[in-house]
DNA sequence: GGGTAATCGAGACGGTACGTCTCGTCTTGCT
DNA sequence: AGCAAGACGAGACGTACCGTCTCGATTACCC
């Protein structure tokens, strides 16, 4: 699961001597993650001292799992983001909806803020980069398989561009979140409301 | 201009006694930020030291002016955005075009860089929050009176949601950048591609 | 040894958890202060910030130690002042001659030259005065015990002010290197020509 | 009377063009300063602004007059340094016990503070060192003259080291009083006490 | 059951940046 | 020209974290 957990290695795992570590203080790391970021607290706040001293661990034993702060942001984000929604199936429009409505729960609302945490060293760190990218890659999955099927389907229009039109179904919520913006919209009809301004474009 | 020059009040302002503040710092001090932040710096490298250090200024000087980082950063913000494009009015599309591709400037780039950085701080901290949205908001305005004439001249749906709109032509940009997606469009071609989707949509 | 170091608690002593504070890191630090202070630097050229960088020490190391300068240069006195000078104990004068040609040494030139740095802090500072007293106070009793022991053997006039006489042997010399009084007398002539001075009125 | 003042100089003073300085200013300065001293702030706080704020006066109106800090409290212990106590001159040991009850005044122990304050910079800074002496040798003359005196009249030993007697008689009193020494002889027995000892060995 | 080795909590280490303060100098407009 | 006010470059203050490095104590496995 972590980037530097060496167990997940493959074959007949030759067995670490010593102690091993303890699985119990991954789980109490990232709930301190978890808890300095749902108290509103600023991003700063989120220090590995503060997690440390919450998680009752020393700080080693974070750095012996992660390689910096960084690391272990994206794990938390890891822990955060809940399945992946029951799709339905029965129509494009139903499935986008509930994809979208996924992000409004106070899960997915933390995992916006920890995003926004990261973006400066998203920036320019390639290495934590691209791990986001393979977290964040199946659930922008989810999105294009729906939209492929409604071009099978005929739902929607044979020539669409995929990967363009899942931008503009998750991009806008993001920026709404981070930024703030008010759209006029009820917080309740944002995902319907967008999902029809797209499909109306999309439609076969 | 900044959050704490004292001259933007109104009325017949009482001239202020003493040394009045040098106007060239400001401008050395912003010009030694967008310096530092020009050089693929870190958003870390931004320190106010480092700042005043380039800048050979005081580090009071800077926090005479500006009450903590972020401040300062969103009046790097100000200074870095260039003036709005041209629009050439001839129809929405064509402006549409406009303004996404202005994003594309060295200017434009170092803006979404900033506003990265900034990000954690702008989730939390309201004031700075507020600040920012009387920066954009301007800018999303052209955005919106394009998209209102567009009505007018019944080139675009009379219903269409201007406010929704916007957002879905800025936002896919902005994490595009950002979130390094890899949308499998030439940059080139990612203005007119995202228009025409829009519009697909949004036409009458 | 330190004012803040926790070993000097009485009885059993739990065995403090962590890493144990470097010996060595105490004596580089005060090292340190020694040298900036012999260089004849000014008493503020003792900042925290040269120490540290003098002693090659991150500056939370120092104040881990010491809660402030003052502290800090106190500690230095008491590194600085050497062993009190062996007493031949063949007479009155010829020890009394020997304690305060003791203060001739560089070392005790240093001394002075600390305690004339701290005298602003020492006058309003009562906590560091006690602290210095706590150091000074058996450098005196060494004076005296030797005018005790001169009263007994009868050296001395029976009810001659010890405590006085103290006072009037070590605060001329103090003055004389403080205030660069010229007192035309050689500095190898001091030490007797005071004592034999104080003597002349002490004597049974 | 201030080192720079300008307008001290001898014979036909060319007037000064422009508007003459305030002797005012002069005065609410020195003022401000003894009260802060007087407050028993600690030295620290004696800075030039807060001396500035508590006159009502600019900075520069300071610096104009005195080159630095402790140039400034040089002249301050000038100002709150009275007149030398009248002597009687009936004996010796009457005007000596005079001359030091003299410094048990509010206005001397303020003087005292101010001198150790200024240690620091006495013990390095040559030009204030002469300065300091300058003020200090009159006082010191008093009582050498009282010592010759007494040798005439035959009232004290005509070898006597008339230097040494002084700061013999001087120095106890500046000891106690900055290192807050503790003589067991009530504040108001100290000068006969001392007076006594030092005659003791002195008398012809 | 004793040895070996990596773990644990705790906290010290050398650094860097923070935001505040004071220094001594300079630059306004008013008197 | 002097004045009060206050901005200026400089740099120390004491604090908070960073990521690394010891400590003594605690598990596990392996002989």
């Amino acid at each position: 699961m972590n980037a530097m957990n060496s167990s997940t290695a493959a074959g007949q795992e030759r067995k670490a001597p010593g102690r091993p570590r303890s699985a119990q203080a991954d789980e109490t790391i990232l709930d301190a993650v978890l808890a300095l970021l749902g108290e509103g607290q600023s991003a700063a706040a989120v220090s590995i001292e503060a997690v440390a001293a919450r998680a009752g661990v020393g700080k080693a034993t974070i750095y012996r799992r992660w390689p910096n702060k960084e690391a272990l942001l994206i794990d938390a984000v890891r822990a955060m983001k809940g399945p992946l929604p029951e799709l339905a199936g029965r129509s494009v429009r139903e499935d986008l909806i509930a994809l979208i409505r996924a992000n409004r729960t106070p899960r997915a609302q933390r995992h916006s803020k920890v995003i926004a945490c990261l973006m400066p060293e998203l920036l320019r760190d390639d290495e934590l980069s691209r791990m986001y990218r393979d977290f964040i890659e199946p659930r922008r999955e989810v999105t294009r398989q729906v939209l492929r099927r409604g071009i099978e389907t005929g739902e929607l229009r044979p020539d669409l561009d995929v990967e363009l039109t899942q931008v503009m179904l998750s991009a806008p919520g993001m920026m709404k979140s981070i930024l703030r913006f008010d759209l006029a919209i009820p917080d309740d009809e944002f995902a319907e409301t967008l999902v029809d301004a797209v499909l109306r474009g999309a439609s076969a």
